[in-house]
DNA sequence: CAGAATGTTGAGTTGAATATCAACACCATT
DNA sequence: AATGGTGTTGATATTCAACTCAACATTCTG
């Protein structure tokens, strides 16, 4: 169900018939570096690089994000640069939440304006 | 009243009466980081880095990691770990949520449990 | 099948983060 | 004034993520 980040940029990038090279020239890296990614022979790219992916390929910066598990600039930045942020964070963390409690979250979220 | 890393360490530490060797050797660093660090001389140590120190002074582990602008282990995870968690943090990242906002969002998490 | 396009693999590179090492300076006590 | 404990500084080292490069393999198309 949960498919890698390398499997995710295969299909997408096939479904859009562009080749790894085109999408290594518009990225601005080596094509070999694409391949090695879509076979899972290395670790999903830096979170810039990532959504550079994701709008050469037309797809969700956030599906893709979420799918390499990692932390955008930006996201981090959200996070860190608050102390109310980080106090809420902390909170989180040693509560563990489950899926439905961040569901219920994300509507708190919706409810705040 | 935002004092930097280096001073809340510095100040901490001095009123442990732990000197700098000390602390360096029970963290395992070398000594003279620790005063590079108390002195702004570099950024912030490593995430564990910062875990570590903050149980040896005896102080909150939240409030030096909160000081540092870093994303321990543990919160990264928090937030990758789940799909929902990651819907959530890109929610607001989208808002760019004020204090205020998050301050309502420590409560409402209060209120899940 | 030939040639071009596309994909794969192993080894090496680069820059930033995270430190170490060695030398020296300061200060208090004996 | 020497010793011991402490703090500071400049140069250097280590590690790792994030790539590149060159060579080769596979697949597509006419």
């Amino acid at each position: 169900m949960n498919q890698s980040f390398g499997q995710l940029l295969k299909s997408v990038r096939r479904e859009k018939g562009i080749s790894q090279r085109d999408l290594a020239d518009q990225v601005g890296v080596d094509f070999s570096y694409i391949s090695k990614i879509e076979n899972d022979r290395m670790p999903p790219p830096a979170a810039d690089t990532i959504l550079k992916i994701a709008n050469i390929l037309g797809m969700s910066e956030d599906i893709l994000l979420a799918n390499s598990k990692k932390i955008s600039t930006d996201m981090s930045n959200a996070i860190t640069s608050s102390q109310s942020a980080i106090k809420f964070m902390n909170e989180v963390r040693h509560m563990g939440l489950s899926d439905t409690e961040w569901d219920q979250l994300t509507q708190s979220l919706k409810k705040l304006r």
